[in-house]
DNA sequence: GGCAGGTTACTCGGATAGCGATTGTCCGAGTTGATCTGG
DNA sequence: CCAGATCAACTCGGACAATCGCTATCCGAGTAACCTGCC
């Protein structure tokens, strides 16, 4: 079971985006340039972004990607949900209910037992996700990165805002 | 992200060897038959149970699969591992390192904080999946099947190993 | 000098190929139990 | 009647296709700013 390698690159991106000033947009092209990503599948997740409504986009000169909240309200699972779906990660196809011993039309109070189990580990996963937001990812991000990349992160920031 | 559909087969194939009385086995064509599954590809996924260890194959006539451990002793996590693998399922790339912005000496005290928390939620759901036992889902089937069925499987189980 | 129209450059968005992993299948290797034969 | 060898059937194990989803890319649609010329 592997995650979507667009993930990595949505929430850095926007871990990126928390940081733009009141009112900016920053283009894919930017993003992918910062990051040394390559910028039309970058544009495809940014997409995603946009019909999850975590993102919101706009057309022409000065335009581009932000925010469409605050990131204290924006949190890990929202991001991974926008990008590799909903589904569950355990699909139960009722095997219980074929083959010579089970007949079709048997009445079974509850889901399967081992769909449940695996459900309710699923859940734990997505608790964990929910709990973390964009802010603490940025704020880890800014305590963390050794001062020389902090520095050349905001030098690179006020060139591509100018 | 979507969980192996073997999964599932492995669990239910697990969970009905359990109820298997000591020294005997049961040959995959006998397991596909149960649960009206395509043998072809059930048996690639009892090899896989083989490889690691959870199932002991013996060839031949009265020949087959049983665990290799009693069921208390063998967890969700144990098939899951087994069948889709020990990777994580959230890969970082260590995007923070690349692009303008970041030099590729600089040494980073700890891993990308966007990856400890990814991994943290990783470690939740395994951990709730190796607290659930192959005992555990098979006193649950006992309990919560419908008693036809019970008693059909009961028959099948009797004309199967004579 | 101000305003309107056209032009240009910039950005997103959807349609379109390439590739790798999961899914699905087959046949050969190995083993066991039964059978047959000879003592 | 028993023991040993042979045989045949059964089961696993690895090698081999097909399908699906993720990865990657390109070009057209839309928009805002700017420039130019006229009033």
């Amino acid at each position: 079971m592997r995650l979507n390698e667009g993930v990595e690159w949505a929430v850095h991106s926007c871990s990126l985006m928390a940081s733009l000033p009141e009112g900016m947009a920053l283009p894919a092209r930017k993003i992918a340039e910062y990051f040394d990503l390559p910028e039309a599948y970058l544009a495809k997740i940014m997409q995603q972004l946009s019909v999850s409504q975590i993102v919101t986009s706009r057309r022409g000169p000065g335009g581009g990607y932000r925010l469409t909240k605050s990131p204290d309200e924006i949190s890990l699972l929202d991001i991974v949900v926008a990008i590799d779906g909903n589904e569950q990660c355990f699909q139960c196809t009722e095997i219980r209910r074929r083959g010579p011993t089970a007949s079709t039309d048997a009445i079974y109070n509850l889901p399967c037992g081992i769909a449940r189990s695996m459900w309710k580990a699923e859940q734990a996963w997505r608790n964990e996700l929910s709990k973390v937001s964009l802010r603490d990812i940025q704020m880890m991000g800014f305590r963390e990165t050794p001062k020389p990349q902090l520095e050349k992160a905001v030098e690179w920031f006020k060139e591509t805002l100018s």
